[in-house]
DNA sequence: TGCTAACATCATGATCATATGATAAAATAC
DNA sequence: GTATTTTATCATATGATCATGATGTTAGCA
C-alpha cells in the first residue's frame, strides 16, 4: 500500500543531499552508498528530480547534485510526485461511478483519508526530516 | 499509492456477491461481468478468499460463490489483506533505523496516518458499501 | 453412464518497476 | 588538447503483477 521503492529512495537521497549541502555538490556515488541504492538507477531517479526543478546536477570533477529548493520549502510531495501519484480521490474499489454524483456510502470517509495523506506530504518538508540538533554553541572555556 | 488492481477487484466482487446473496451461489461468470474483471483471473482471486474463510465455492450446476461471513461482520480489511499488506508502520522512506528507538522527526505523524487507514479498513464492513435503501416497509393498503 | 454446468489449475505471455553493465557526453585540470 | 572525473543514457535482464486460453476436476441430472 505504500511508497514505491523508487520514491522512498528519492526521499533518502534528497535528505542526504540536504545534510551535505554545505559541502557543495554531492556525488551520486556517495548518495548511492548512503541511500543504499544502485548507482545507475539512482542516477536516473535524481535526473528526474532535476527535470522537476528540485535538484541541479553538474558534471565533471567536483560535480554532483545540489538542492535547488531550500529544505524548508521543499515538500515531500515535490520529491515523491514524479514517481507515483501520492493519492487519488477515486473510488477505493475502482468504480467509475463513485467519482460522479453518486458516490458510494463510504466515499466521503475515504476521501478524508486521502486528504490527510495529501496534507502530510504537502506540508512536511525536507527540513522536518533533518536531524535537528538544537544548536547551542558553548564557548570554549580554554 | 493505492490498492492493487486485484484488491480492488476483490472488493467489487465481494460486494456483488453480497448484493445477490439471496439468490444462492453466484457464478464467476456473472461476477466477472459485474466487476469488469477477466474470468479466470477473478476465479483465482476468489479462490484465495475461499482459503481465507471469507467465501465458499461450490462446483457444478447451480454452483458458484457465497459469503461465509455476514456482510456486517465482514471488514474490508479481511477482503484486502490476502492481496496486499494494508499498511505497515515502517519508515516512510524505508530506513530501518526508524522502526527502533530512534525514529525520524516525522515518524509519529506518519504512523498516525497509517492508524487512520487501518481503522478505516478494519472498521468499515461490506454492509457499509451496500446500497442502503432505508428499508421502510409500507403495508399494502389493499 | 454420460452429458453438462460450473469452479480449479496449468502453461504461457504482457507489462511495469527495478536493476545492471557498458558506453557516451560534459566539465575540469594539467 | 588529453586525461580524468563526473553525470547521462542505452540495451538488456529480472521479478512481480496481471491476464489469457487450454485443460482438469467436481457436482448434478437425465
Amino acid at each position: 500500500m505504500w511508497l514505491s521503492s523508487t520514491a522512498q529512495t528519492a526521499l533518502r537521497a534528497v535528505l542526504y543531499i540536504a545534510e551535505h549541502a554545505t559541502e557543495g555538490p554531492v556525488r551520486v556515488e556517495d548518495i548511492a552508498a548512503a541511500a543504499n541504492s544502485p548507482r545507475n538507477y539512482l542516477s536516473k531517479t535524481l535526473h528526474v528530480l532535476g527535470r522537476e526543478g528540485v535538484l541541479q546536477s553538474t558534471r565533471g570533477p567536483r560535480g554532483g547534485f545540489e538542492l535547488l529548493v531550500p529544505p524548508n520549502e521543499l515538500t515531500l510531495a515535490q520529491v515523491i510526485q514524479p514517481f507515483a501519484p501520492i493519492t487519488d480521490r477515486r473510488c477505493l474499489m475502482g468504480r467509475a461511478e463513485c467519482g460522479g454524483p453518486h458516490p458510494c456510502a463510504v466515499h466521503g470517509r475515504w476521501v478524508g483519508i486521502a486528504d490527510a495523506i495529501e496534507q502530510f506530504f504537502g506540508q512536511t518538508t525536507v527540513a522536518d526530516l533533518l536531524p535537528t540538533p538544537i544548536q547551542i554553541t558553548i564557548p570554549n572555556p580554554k
